[in-house]
DNA sequence: GCCTCATCGA
């Protein structure tokens, strides 16, 4: 059951009947938490005022709302509070004062049910039923809307139950952080925290968990940092799932050894949780295999085995993706079958991780066959795996099947994004085809797919390539007609071909439209320029330019000094030519 | 129940 808190009019005589059972919990909880502290003195003192907190929280002050599952929550909390400390300590003596307290809060709560089944809900149940009933019912459109997306819509319904005085479980606060944190609202998501604070329900990990992992996936480790810390200010415990978020979010940032650190830790404080320790190695192992080191990932599975964790699709999704990184096709295999043989079935990330290895290895009709293993397994391919496919067939030369794929993606009714069909219009243009380049275009158009920057400088790169200037200005016109901005790349295309037709004016008035645009020239573009002025003999030109260059702070390759001594030696200023050289050999000196 | 791990990446 949902818990929903009630403040109607009709309710006010349960809720004066429940105030007075509260103060009665209150005074059993007090004698409860005395007896604790007593008996677990070696408990975290900090742990115990926080719990302590948290239940006066919910169940002191003015209760002008009342839970309605409330005496659920208090035997949670109470149970929480024991496990709590029987983990740390099993002694035999405290075993039986848990036991007394136990049944002492049973009877406690027992009595609880027997007054409210007293009271007479003749007179004021049945409008407080269907109302909690509306209650639950707008509890699970948040949920709803919050997995959507829809935020603006989920927040407004939160606001107009809690204006009623009607405050949504933590459950659905934390959908709503979620939400937020979703769609990248990361202070909107702080504002309902402190919301929590002022009017319930009291934070849970979880909802410092989302937000933790919110600022990690930003790359925002100091504010992940900075809620953790809250969170233990405001009393509540960090759990592995906590630690794991923090784990990961170190392996990302390549911080290995420190996710190693804070791994040992977790393994010191937390024996019990094996699938959460499954998911701590395979994060470390994950990251181990990334940053190259293979010995150490390796160990991490070898631990996996050795504390006999129950190992799952993800632990082994990680190892293949490791020896695919170290393009060790065989051993991969090998753990393929490895999972067969333990009952794991290969899912989508393994097929991915499969064909994207063999496409990268080259081994494209291997890739292809593995292709269809998968729909014969029934794990049917994914926008995914005919990305891979697609861009592993272009790149080995064989557009024709890419583009076979690409057909088979709209018969599976995936509607391809614009980066798959880029890759098939520039690899047609590249092989010559510009007709099958346009027709794919416009195929794409077709199907609802807009082109974009990609696909016209895809198609601005053939013409050019055709020897279609013209052709290539006016895409770069289109463009603009169809609200997108040239970029740079877009730029060093036409300068380059402006350039090697020696058109020096045309280049320069691509360049300062470019600057115009607010685009900044890198090496490409003054190496065409460069380029430009050598082919005109515009020598003093070009050594000016090359002392720009070198002005400017661009990380400079060995083509714009080369270009210009392949000019001297051809204009026999060997010496020119020598010293340049030696300029090139010193330049990062 | 809400929160933790894996595939691609012009």
């Amino acid at each position: 059951m949902q818990s929903v808190l009630i403040a109607s009019e009709e309710s006010q005589i349960l809720i004066r009947i429940i105030n007075n059972s509260f103060q009665t919990l209150d005074s059993i909880k007090n004698r409860i938490s005395h007896t604790i502290d007593l008996f677990c003195s070696k408990a975290n003192d900090n742990l115990i005022d926080a719990r302590r907190f948290q239940c006066g929280h919910s169940f002191s002050g003015q209760h002008d709302t009342v839970t309605s599952d409330s005496e659920n929550q208090f035997k949670l909390r109470g149970e929480e509070r024991f496990s709590e400390f029987s983990d740390g300590d099993k002694q035999e003596p405290e075993g039986a004062v848990f036991s007394a307290l136990d049944a002492m809060l049973k009877g406690s709560l027992d009595r609880l049910k027997s007054m409210r089944e007293s009271i007479s809900w003749d007179h004021i149940s049945n409008k407080s039923f269907s109302m909690e009933a509306n209650y639950n019912q707008d509890i699970t459109t948040i949920r709803a809307l919050c997995s959507e997306g829809k935020l603006g819509a989920a927040l407004s319904l939160w606001a107009k139950m809690m204006k009623k005085c009607v405050v949504p479980d933590i459950i659905t606060h934390n959908y709503l952080i979620n939400g937020l944190c979703k769609i990248g609202h990361l202070e909107k998501a702080e504002w309902l925290l402190e919301e929590m604070f002022c009017r319930g329900p009291f934070p849970s990990c979880a909802t410092y968990n989302i937000l933790v992992k919110a600022y990690c996936g930003l790359n925002n480790l100091d504010s992940a940092l900075n809620i953790f810390s809250t969170m233990a200010y405001n009393g509540v415990t960090p759990n592995i799932v906590t630690y794991n978020i923090l784990v990961h979010a170190l392996c990302k940032k390549g911080l290995v050894e420190d996710a190693r650190k804070l791994f040992d830790k977790i393994l010191c404080e937390d024996q019990d949780q094996d699938k959460s320790h499954l998911i701590s190695s395979t994060i470390l192992m994950d990251g181990f295999f990334k940053t190259g080191h293979m010995t150490q990932a390796l160990t991490y599975w070898g631990e996996i085995s050795r504390r006999n964790l129950p190992v799952d699709v993800v632990a082994y999704n990680v190892v293949i993706h490791g020896f695919g990184l170290s393009r060790d096709i065989a051993i991969a295999y090998k753990y393929v079958c490895e999972m067969f043989k333990n009952g794991i079935l290969p899912d989508i990330f393994s097929y991915n991780t499969l064909i994207s290895m063999l496409c990268k290895d080259g081994r494209t009709s291997e890739a292809c066959y593995v292709h269809g293993v998968m729909s014969k397994m029934g794990v049917t391919p994914d926008k995914v795996t005919y990305k891979i496919l697609v861009q592993g067939l272009c790149t080995h030369g064989d557009v024709i099947k890419a583009n076979y794929f690409l057909h088979l993606m709209l018969e599976s009714s995936i509607v391809p994004k614009p980066v798959i069909w880029n890759t098939i219009i520039d690899h047609y243009a590249r092989c010559g085809n510009m007709q099958k380049a346009l027709s794919i275009r416009d195929e794409m158009i077709g199907v609802g797919v807009l082109p974009n920057v990609f696909t016209y400088n895809a198609l601005i790169h053939a013409q050019i390539q055709s020897g279609n200037i013209i052709e290539a200005h006016s895409l770069k016109e289109e463009m603009l007609l169809n609200g997108l901005s040239p970029d740079l790349v877009t730029y060093n295309l036409l300068l380059g071909a402006a350039c090697y037709l020696g058109k020096i004016h045309l280049a320069f008035q691509l360049y300062n439209e470019m600057l115009k645009a607010g685009l900044y020239p890198d090496i490409i573009t003054y190496t065409e320029l460069l380029k430009c002025y050598c082919l005109l003999g515009k020598i003093s030109e070009a050594e000016d330019l090359l002392v720009k260059i070198q002005g400017l702070g661009l990380i400079i390759d060995h083509v714009p000094f080369q270009i210009l001594m392949k000019k001297y030696c051809k204009m026999k200023e060997l010496d020119k030519a020598y010293k340049l050289y030696e300029q090139w050999l010193m330049r990062d000196k």
